[in-house]
DNA sequence: TAAACTAGTAAGCAACCACTTACTTACCAC
DNA sequence: GTGGTAAGTAAGTGGTTGCTTACTAGTTTA
């Protein structure tokens, strides 16, 4: 008969779950969005939803696995796209913009977070990825000193909290207008400036 | 009879709800904060609570125009405190740094507005204060380039989105840490690299 | 084909939330 | 002093939330 089952596997269901809890953090603010609020959004029953993850909590959890996941994929592609370490620092940037061009919700989520008290799992998550992204600008940062192209005594910790503030700036602006239009051309602004705080002088 | 009155005129504890609110906020994520919270927090019955404030929401409003006035007051006078303009700016960015130290529920409260969906009046609030924010560091900007400061070819709008970006990149690694300690510190550097991003080039 | 399992529904449950009501008590102008 | 008002309490109330239970139906497999 044509009766149309919406049954599907619990692996589908999951990460529908997942980017309707994303989409919907795009507009909603994360700590507003309820259980019964996802399950209407994808058509589902309310019980439903706990067929595919025990708890909110794990859900939540599988949100910010997700982000890792792609998030750090991509940065990680990009870093490697170019040989020039000072290059490479440019395409993460902008790979990183343009991530949350595409996934709106996702800064939302985060920032969420790292509100939450002390040792949440959910924040130690979140502040491991932190502490990979990190890893990854240090890398790149010690590549482009050891080739000389950065300047003298430059404070390269400093220089890695300055990059990640940088796009939190621009990510706080869009969030204020609600739309990440013209966030590609901000973000080429910002990296301009920022790429001059921390190369060597050149003589014009 | 000794017996302890504890009334206290609505002036009084409004301000002291609303420092409750911003202390709870250090350590809570203000989400999740009831107005059951706030009132055992100050001593107070739940019902007592709306002796003060008729809302939640209204109180919410108090708490950001504290913020508003509190800050923005102590950033105009650090900028007033110096005459040159790439002075003030360093002044700017300090007096905001230890604002953040010591008042460490105000960055969480800030945040989690501004994840608030479209035209909340909290969040139009919070809007307008940043705006008022990036004229202030426009005005030093436009000053300082003026005197022939700055590097020429410096993108302003850029320069303060910066500028306040690398502020909260600052914030959240210590939102991540749960403390404020050393922030001070941390602050120098960045404002360091900042600085040299702006500034026109010396021959050293 | 029957058994086992998986994905779905509908209804309900305890806990909690913002807010109200009914009432009491301190304070203050006259 | 006395009457009006402002600040407090204690006990609700209706609505919502995360999650469970009892049951149904589709899918897989021996």
């Amino acid at each position: 008969m044509p009766q149309t089952t919406d049954r599907q596997p619990t692996q589908t269901r999951q990460a529908e779950i997942i980017a309707a809890v994303l989409a919907r953090s795009a507009s909603q603010g994360p700590g507003t969005i309820t259980t019964q609020d996802i399950a209407s959004s994808i058509g589902l029953t309310h019980g439903a939803l706990f067929k595919h993850f025990p708890t909110k909590a794990a859900l939540w959890l599988a949100v910010i696995d997700w982000v890792d996941t792609h998030l750090m994929a991509r940065l990680q592609t990009a870093a490697d796209s170019c040989d020039h370490p000072v290059a490479a620092l440019r395409a993460v940037f902008m790979a990183h913009t343009d991530f949350v061009v595409t996934h709106p919700g996702v800064p939302r989520f985060i920032f969420n977070e790292l509100q939450q008290p002390e040792d949440s799992p959910l924040k130690h998550r979140v502040s491991d990825m932190l502490g990979r992204y990190r890893q990854l600008l240090q890398a790149l940062l010690k590549h482009a000193a050891s080739l000389g192209a950065l300047r003298p005594r430059l404070d390269l910790n400093a220089a890695a909290t300055l990059f990640i503030g940088s796009l939190q700036g621009l990510v706080m602006q869009a969030m204020l207008r609600d739309n990440t239009a013209g966030m590609r051309d901000a973000a080429e602004a910002v990296f301009a400036i920022y790429r001059s705080a921390i190369l060597v002088e050149l003589a014009s």
